[in-house]
RNA sequence: UGGGGCGUGGCCAAGUGGUAAGGCACGGGAUUUUGGUUCCCGCAUGCGCAGGUUCGAAUCCUGCCGCCCCAGCCA
């Protein structure tokens, strides 16, 4: 599978453009090279999975290059910490930068250099106007903006102005540069955007070598083009700034050829959100701060780290990517796409095993007392080098509480009194009592077993529809689930505009099952791995919940339940 | 009321003038010692709307409608 998403064929529009330039030859000698720019202030999420597998694979398919750069321009927001996590979960993801791990702040005096030929071009001038003058000087959506009175100064007298905001001479916010391009343009970007600002702050590289930082807009396009990157993805909300990406880099060839590697151009695509979820930084970092989630890494949070302790796998994240394409216009993908992506991985990788989640006692009357019989079972169907495993099978049992119904429908295959099903990879048994509490609870059930019904040597011709899985008491491993649902109980919880988000979360989530109990086998279980909890769903052996001896599994997902379906009507 | 972007089935998405791919979801059936898997079958007379060009339009033209983004010394 994993062979297969290497070589799927993608015809997504960006594919298709780069296709293009190769035919085109409008590369020249340089082969495709792509970059994952993020900056480090936050945890990174499914939606940014987008567009590191994006710049990833388009490299790997074209045989070309694969960038790490952090753009670490604003020393105020920016951490060591998210640095790491963000390699940690690029490196989980598979996209390798090789040896091109790099920092935006490495080219801060080359940019430097590049905005000192800008001032000598006459492209750039030091402005003295505060804040709030320039927010009402730049004119609104539908008003031209006003040209600043520092707008015309000489070339000297910007040069020693900006090598002294640089020499520490200016307090924060006093000045900025400025790009002089022009006041009464439609689109904002254009109308002298500020290239630096003066911001008295420790930067986590370079520390206090610099007080004066570029902007975004000055400092993306010309690291593009610094490192030679051919094409540069971006997502949707950045096509207003193409413009002066393309005024950057057009001055950058002009006036400093010396420093650029390739007149980079930028492509925009649409960022990817997920139904039941949120996305926003500003959400996601409130469902952590307000304890609605446990931590960035809950296993409920669409971030990688999250996803990762739920227990997707990095195969089945790029296949979800793969499988959503990539356009330019605005998506929702579907959940229930990623958990079929999880499923159909896990359907023929993941180790089965026997849990019951919502035990009830089964005791089989007609089965000796303290004997124990070890039935075989496979451990992926249809998989004979996965093997089989041992599992005692004894007098005493559990059973999930919902296979049995005292009064069920008649679309109900399960346990009833009465009524025969089989237990999976052992023997046929028959409901012949229900003992309850003095509530009127089920607390046992009391079977015969039908010795002529072995599994895989059946000689009594019987045939049931439900087949059921169950632990022997005496031998279970007790261990600790956790049930995650989806966070949201609304598909698009991003949309709500009358209502606080937080209203809508789901109050089931997490549904934790502190002592279940499973088959011995569990116990030798590696953490990190993943199993099927038979007719129950997957689940992940979470390592960083287990403490101790008592082992943690998350369920991924569940299995599909068409009965769930059948009740429902 | 300025600039930009986007509208193909429930959710994504191919398609770039020759008569609507594919996936997920959904519905039906077969197989099944997981109500899982697998396998069949079905699912847009229609491509935001209205005109026009053309033998022929989702694709070209015109007009309209709807949704999203932009007024950080954030990225």
């Amino acid at each position: 599978m994993a062979k297969e998403t290497e070589t799927a064929v993608m015809t997504n529009f960006i594919y298709n453009m780069i296709k293009e330039d190769l035919e085109k030859g409008v590369l020249g000698d340089k082969c495709v090279h792509t970059r994952f720019p993020p900056e480090p202030n936050g945890y990174l999420h499914i939606g940014h999975a987008r567009a590191v597998l994006l710049n990833y694979r388009l490299a790997k398919i074209f045989g070309g290059k694969f960038n790490l750069r952090f753009d670490d321009t604003n020393p105020i927001k920016e951490e060591q910490e998210f640095v790491d996590s963000i390699m940690e979960d690029l490196r989980w993801l598979g996209a390798d930068w090789q040896e091109r791990l790099f920092f935006s702040s490495d080219y801060f005096e080359a940019k430097y250099e590049f905005a000192l030929r800008l001032i000598k071009a006459g492209k750039a001038y030091v402005c003295d106007l505060d804040q709030e003058q320039i927010r009402e000087y730049r004119g609104t959506l539908t008003e031209p903006g006003k040209e600043s009175p520092y707008r015309n100064r000489s070339v000297e007298e910007n040069l020693d102005l900006f090598k002294r905001m640089r020499s520490g001479e200016f307090p924060d916010g006093s000045r900025v540069l400025r790009a002089r391009i022009d006041m009464a343009a439609g689109n904002l970007n254009m109308r002298d955007p500020v290239l630096y600002r003066i911001l008295h702050s420790a930067h986590h590289r370079t520390g206090d070598k610099w007080c004066i930082y570029p902007m975004y807009d000055f400092d993306h396009p010309f690291s593009d083009a610094h490192e030679g990157i051919t094409h540069s993805l971006c997502s949707i909300e950045y096509t207003d700034h193409r413009p002066l990406y393309d005024w950057i880099v057009d001055n950058a060839v002009a006036l400093y050829p010396e420093a650029i590697a390739f007149r980079s151009r930028q492509t925009e695509f649409a960022r990817l959100n997920l139904t039941y979820t949120v996305m926003s930084k500003r959400k996601l970092r409130r469902l952590v701060e307000e304890k609605y989630v446990e931590s960035w890494d809950d296993p409920r949070m669409p971030t990688i780290a999250g996803m990762r302790r739920r227990g997707f796998s990095p195969t089945s994240i790029a296949d979800f990517q793969e499988r959503v394409g990539v356009s330019r216009a605005d998506s929702t993908a579907d959940l229930a796409l990623l958990e079929h992506c999880i499923r159909e991985e896990l359907e023929t990788s993941a180790p089965r095993l026997m849990a019951v989640l919502d035990p009830i006692k089964l005791v089989i009357t007609n089965w000796p007392e303290g004997n124990t019989e070890m039935t075989e079972m496979e451990n992926i169907p249809g998989d004979e080098s996965a093997g089989t495993r041992k599992v005692p099978f004894s007098r005493t049992l559990y059973i999930e509480r919902d296979d049995f119904m005292e009064d069920p429908p008649k679309k109900f295959f399960r346990l009833a009194p009465g009524r025969e099903v089989r237990l999976k990879g052992a023997y046929i048994i028959q409901c012949e009592e229900v003992i309850k509490d003095s509530e009127g609870n089920v607390v046992e059930l009391r079977c015969s077993y039908d010795p002529q019904t072995k599994s895989g040597a059946d000689t009594s011709g019987k045939k049931v529809k439900g087949v059921i899985h169950w632990v022997s008491v005496v031998h279970a491993a007790w261990i600790k689930v956790n049930l995650y649902d989806n966070l949201f109980s609304i598909e698009n919880p991003e949309e709500e505009k009358d209502v606080d988000f937080t209203d809508n979360i789901n109050p089931r989530s997490l549904l934790v099952c502190e002592n279940v109990p499973s088959e011995p086998a569990v116990a030798a279980a590696d953490p990190g791995s993943r199993f099927q909890f038979l007719r129950k769903g997957y689940f992940y052996y979470d390592p960083v919940a287990t403490k101790d001896d008592k082992l943690v599994f998350n369920r991924i997902v569940p299995l599909k339940d068409s009965w769930a379906k059948i009740k429902k009507k």
